[in-house]
DNA sequence: TTGTACGCGTTATCAG
DNA sequence: CTGATAACGCGTACAA
C-alpha cells in the first residue's frame, strides 16, 4: 500500500472528530434558554433588546463561532449578494482585468461573482443566463459574444427584473446601462497618429463583420484616412475572423506583403493580430516601423515586451470592470429600495500609447 | 433633457408592465387544484405518481415557465451546487487558464463557480476562506499565496468537512487532495537540457525564499548542476521577489552581465522573467542564445511570440483546473453520500519545449 | 423587552 | 396514487 494514501485514510479518521458543528440561531438560544426572535435581533442590533441579553447572546455567538447561514438569509431577503458575470472566455488579457475590477469592487460592497463563459457562442451565453436566472443572482454582467445576433435572452433578464449591465461588447437597442470605449474614435485617433507620421498606405486588419466593435473600429479608420484626404482603398482591408488572432495577423500580413509591396503601416484591430504581424516581419526582416509600421488595440502587457514594442490603444480594462459593477450594484441597490431605476451609458476614455513600432 | 436619459426611463415605464412573474410550485398547485407536494414529485419524475396528472403538471410548469427557486432547494438540500475558487490573481495566463479549466469542468457537472483574489495577501486569503464558508460553497479549491505560512483556515474549511483541493501552490502538511506539476524535476529537466547543449556556466533567477515551488525549481537547478559534475555557485542565484516578474528579469539580468561576464546562460523561475532578461539582451544586442541562452517556466502564450521564442516549460494549465475541479467534485460527491473519501495527489507531467532561446 | 407565529419555496415522510 | 405536514434557518409583524 502506498504510504501517501495510508497517510490520507488517516487524516481522515482524525478529521471525523474534530468535525466542528454547525451553530444556528436555535443553538443559540437553547443555551442561553431564550426565544430564536430575540437571539436575531440581538445579533442584528435591534434597538428593542435589553443591553444584557444582547451582550450574552454576542458573547455565546462569538463562542460558539456562529455566522448566519446565507442560504436561509438569502431565501428570507430574495437577495444572494452574488452577481454573474458572463463573458467570451477568461483567457484573455483584457477580459481577465475586467474581471479583476469587477471582483475587486464587488468583494468591496459584500458581493461575490460568479463567473461564466460563453466561447463566443451564442446557446452558451442563452444556457448561462437561464443559469444565472435560476441561481436568483441579483444582477448580471455581460459581454456579448461576437456570434450574438438576437438579444431575446437578455430581454428576458430585464423582464425577470433583473438588473443587468452589458460591457466592452454592447448592444445598443437593449435597455439597460452599458460601459464601453469610443472604439471609434480610438480608431479614429489611432490611424490619424499614423498619418501624422507620414503614413499613407496605410493597411487595417479588421474583425468579423458583425460584432459592432469591429464594424465601430472600422469605421474609424476609414474615416481617419478620409478626413486626411486619403482614399479608402478595400483591398488594404483584410478580415481576421479565425478566432485566432495571433495567426490571423501572421497569415494576412504575409497575404498583405503579396498582394501590396508598398504598404507602409498597419493597423490591427488586436494587440494579438499585430504582434502576429511582428513576427512575420522580423523573420522576414521587414523594418517596422521603417519599412512598415504597426498600430495595434487593447495595449495588452504582451505589447510592452515584444520587440519591437508596439504603439496601440490603451483599453481601460479594469476600469471597466469596476464602473459596470459600480453601476450594477447600485441598481441593484435601487431596487431593493424599490426606487426609480435611470440607465446610464458610460463611455471611458482611451489612450494612445506611443511606442517603437510607429 | 438628454434624450438617452429620456429614452431609458421610459423603457422603464414599459418594463413595469412586461414583467414576468415568477412561479412556484404553489401557483402551479392552485391552477391545477392539486397539492404543492404532487406537483413537486410529478416534475422530479417520482414514480407514485399518476400519469395523467404528472403530464397536466408538465405542461402547466412549462406554460407558466417554471424553474424551481435554487435558493429553496439550497436550504433544503443544504447543496448550493457551487464551488469556491480562491487564487493570487486572474490576471495572470496561468491561472487564467487554470480558471477555464475550473469553469469547464465545473459547469459540466452543473455546478457555478465564485473567483476570489488573495493577490498574494494572506489576510485576504483568510477573509476568503471565510466568505466562501459562510456562502456554504460545495467545495473550495485553492492556489496558496506567496505569503501564506500558517494554515489554520486552511484547517478550519477541513473541519468544517468541506471538501478542498490545493492545486499549484499546494502545502504538503494539509491533508486534502492535491493537483500539482513536479516542479523540481521540470526544473531539473530545464537546466539539464542546457547542460547538454554544452552550456555550463548557468545562473538561475529564482522566486522568493517562502513559497515551495520556488524552492522547488531551485533544487531541481542545483541537483541537475550536481549530477553533471558542475559546481554549485550560490553568486549565480539571484531572486526575484518584487512581485513585478518582468522587471526582475530585466533589473537581474543588468546585475548578472556586471557581475558574471562570462554566464552563458539562464534559467528563469517564470516566462515573464525570462521575457524581461530577453528584453535587455536584446537592448544590448547580446545575442540569444549564442551569447547567453535562457530557459523560461509555464510556456505562456507571450513565450511563443517573442523575439527570439522563448525555450520553456510547458504546464498544463487547463489541465490542473480541469483535475483539480474533478477531484473536487467526485469529494463532494462521497460526502453527499456519505461515503468514506480517500485524498488524492495528483502531479502532472511538463514537458520541455524547445525553441530559438537555447 | 421578549416571545409567538408565520412565511420564504422546496423536499421528504407518512398516513390516507 | 395523493396530500397533509414538518423541516431547512432566518427575519419580522404583532401579541404578550
Amino acid at each position: 500500500m502506498d504510504l501517501s494514501v495510508y497517510f490520507s485514510i488517516n487524516c481522515i479518521l482524525i478529521l471525523k472528530i474534530v468535525l466542528m458543528e454547525i451553530t444556528t440561531l436555535k443553538d443559540i438560544a437553547s443555551k442561553l434558554g431564550i426565544s430564536v426572535a430575540t437571539v436575531s435581533k440581538a445579533l442584528k442590533d435591534y434597538p428593542d433588546v435589553n443591553k444584557d441579553t444582547k451582550k450574552k447572546v454576542l458573547h455565546m455567538a462569538n463562542k460558539l463561532n456562529y455566522t448566519p447561514n446565507q442560504l436561509a438569509v438569502n431565501l428570507r431577503t430574495k437577495q444572494t449578494k452574488t452577481i454573474g458575470v458572463i463573458i467570451p472566455t477568461t483567457v484573455h488579457h483584457f477580459f481577465s482585468k475586467v474581471i479583476d475590477g469587477v471582483i475587486a469592487e464587488a468583494e468591496k460592497k459584500g458581493y461575490l461573482v460568479i463567473i461564466l463563459q460563453s466561447d463566443e457562442k451564442l446557446f452558451l451565453e442563452k444556457l448561462h443566463v437561464n443559469l444565472l436566472i435560476d441561481k436568483r443572482v441579483d444582477g448580471i454582467l455581460m459581454s456579448l459574444s461576437n456570434k450574438t445576433n438576437e438579444f431575446v435572452h437578455l430581454k428576458k433578464i430585464i423582464s425577470r427584473n433583473i438588473p443587468l449591465v452589458l460591457f466592452d461588447k454592447v448592444e445598443p437597442s437593449i435597455a439597460c446601462s452599458k460601459v464601453r470605449i469610443d472604439d471609434q474614435k480610438a480608431a479614429y485617433d489611432a490611424v490619424s497618429h499614423l498619418i501624422k507620421k507620414g503614413y499613407r498606405k496605410i493597411a487595417h486588419f479588421r474583425g468579423d463583420l458583425n460584432p459592432k466593435i469591429s464594424n465601430d473600429r472600422f469605421e474609424g479608420y476609414r474615416k481617419a484616412l478620409l478626413d486626411h484626404q486619403i482614399p479608402y482603398d478595400p483591398s488594404l482591408v483584410y478580415i481576421c475572423n479565425n478566432n485566432k488572432d495571433f495567426e490571423d495577423g501572421y497569415q494576412n500580413a504575409q497575404k498583405l506583403i503579396k498582394e501590396h509591396k508598398d504598404v507602409d503601416a498597419i493597423f490591427a484591430i488586436t494587440d494579438l493580430v499585430a504582434v502576429g504581424i511582428i513576427k512575420y516581419f522580423n523573420e522576414l526582416s521587414i523594418k517596422i516601423p521603417d519599412d512598415i509600421a504597426v498600430v495595434g488595440f487593447s495595449n495588452w502587457f504582451m505589447s510592452s515586451v515584444v520587440t519591437p514594442t508596439l504603439t496601440t490603444v490603451d483599453q481601460p480594462a479594469y476600469k471597466i470592470g469596476k464602473t459596470a459593477t459600480e453601476i450594477l450594484l447600485e441598481e441593484i441597490e435601487l431596487l431593493h429600495q424599490e426606487q426609480p431605476i435611470t440607465h446610464k451609458e458610460v463611455i471611458l476614455p482611451t489612450h494612445l500609447i506611443l511606442r517603437e513600432s510607429s
